[in-house]
DNA sequence: ATCATAGAATGGTTAGACCATTATAATATT
DNA sequence: AATATTATAATGGTCTAACCATTCTATGAT
């Protein structure tokens, strides 16, 4: 005859409130929520239960609790950061593998490139181009500048997914980044004429874009990430060997 | 000389430590962690800092925190739900608009058809055909089944997902589902003859697929969905401007 | 003026108690 | 004997009250 009423626990509606006045905009960015003492009393609730609450907006990323007599819960610009933990949580934990993540990459990379080839501004050019620049000066540098050019090529391609003027791209791409980045750390080595490979398929690939042609930006994004996927897999796949070598009979347990 | 020491807090630490013991497999799907009272003394710490670890790692979604007798800290198999939910956020907060979810969608179904068709066998064949059925059982049954055709829309589109094989398509697919269905469920009101158009591009979407061309099923998954997104957009329209003649001067605050 | 110091506000943590929910075992009923 | 009811105990949920740790600010000393 009747229902189970308020399966909702105290904090939970706490969350709920605090997000839905974030949401709404009743408070914004960089407003400062009263003290874990006022907010307690407001809402009639013990302190621990506060800050049960506190603690899910905070892993949510909708607010960040700082220390100290200036401190307080400060409401955050959202970003995706927790889309990124999502995701590299399902990377580590289970079946997503570093193919899978790079096989989407090339794709979302590929649409980036054709998206930002229909939309780019004449002063989306010049930001790229001056990238290549700089990206040049680290190729002329040497070996010792490799790291610099690795995150010039991620700027590269973060512009074009700002270019695209869809922020989607830009969370989906840079938690890729931030996800492959991760594990192809230990692996980045290039050497002079990979670099140089990779320099000029930037170059075309930014020209593309300038000329508007979205099915060869797509392209050529897609063949530049194809390129570095197998690159790494190639690395990763020299280190088991030696690892192998090493362990002429490696112990199975 | 000397650098900041531990600037971790107490329940950081703890959510690390149970979160690594998850993700390197010590803790696996289904198993309980012991009762708060009994993990406070593992940790050595007090039972409200223990729950505000447990709040974090509930909210990552690795693990559920049941009542009663049998209850208890239960690890949970992960999900795409943390990243569709991060997504939600961002949706619901700033920059991301409808349109843009769109635009994603459009591409994201395009690849996914386009890497279906490139993998399917014959079983996902089958169940494809399974699901065409359904749909058209759905169709002949009226107007009053629309709802469950919206449904199975939907699964044909996962079960795609699922042909890919990779499962960062079914959470990316998934998360765009459930957030564009949040916004569009209060327009969903098809006619005959839209739905009949639906299913007909479904009918050639899943025979694409299995001839495994690939450009070609893309092209058929992107103008199915745009036809759906222009769809919705007109509803939305409509809606407004209905809005508008029952208010002829808006009151604007 | 500049630097050191004390004070106060805020989050972080602890301890112990009691409430609410639920599976299980004991008991009563048929 | 089978079933329904009831008590029991274990577990998470909440509360209270205190103290610790960090950090800004104002005060005072140099």
């Amino acid at each position: 005859m009747f229902q189970a009423a308020k399966q909702t626990k105290v904090f939970q509606d706490v969350v709920a409130q605090i997000q839905e006045a974030i949401l709404d905009g009743r408070l914004k960015t960089g407003d400062t929520l009263p003290s874990e003492r006022q907010l307690k009393d407001t809402f009639n609730i013990s302190r621990g239960t506060l800050r049960e609450a506190l603690r899910v907006l905070e892993q949510k990323g909708l607010i960040e609790i700082k220390l100290g007599v200036g401190g307080g819960s400060v409401v955050k610009d959202l970003n995706a950061d927790q889309v990124s933990e999502g995701l590299a949580l399902l990377i580590r934990s289970q079946k997503v593998s570093l193919n899978h993540l790079a096989e989407f990459r090339e794709d979302v990379e590929g649409i980036v490139a054709a998206r930002a080839a229909a939309r780019s501004s004449a002063a989306d050019i010049d930001k790229l181009t001056e990238l290549l620049g700089a990206a040049r000066k680290c190729i002329d540098a040497g070996l010792s500048q490799r790291n610099a050019f690795i995150e010039i090529d991620k700027r590269i391609h973060m512009t074009l997914a700002q270019v695209t003027a869809n922020p989607i791209y830009i969370s989906v791409l840079h938690s890729v980044h931030d996800n492959i980045h991760r594990y192809y750390d230990e692996f980045l080595s290039m050497d002079e004429r990979e670099l140089q490979e990779n320099y000029q398929d930037l170059c075309d690939l930014v020209q593309a874009v300038e000329k508007g042609q979205a099915d060869h930006a797509r392209q050529l994004a897609r063949d530049h990430v194809h390129r570095f996927n197998q690159y790494m897999k190639s690395r990763e796949q020299a280190k088991k060997d030696n690892y192998a070598a090493e362990n002429i009979k490696p112990q199975i347990p």
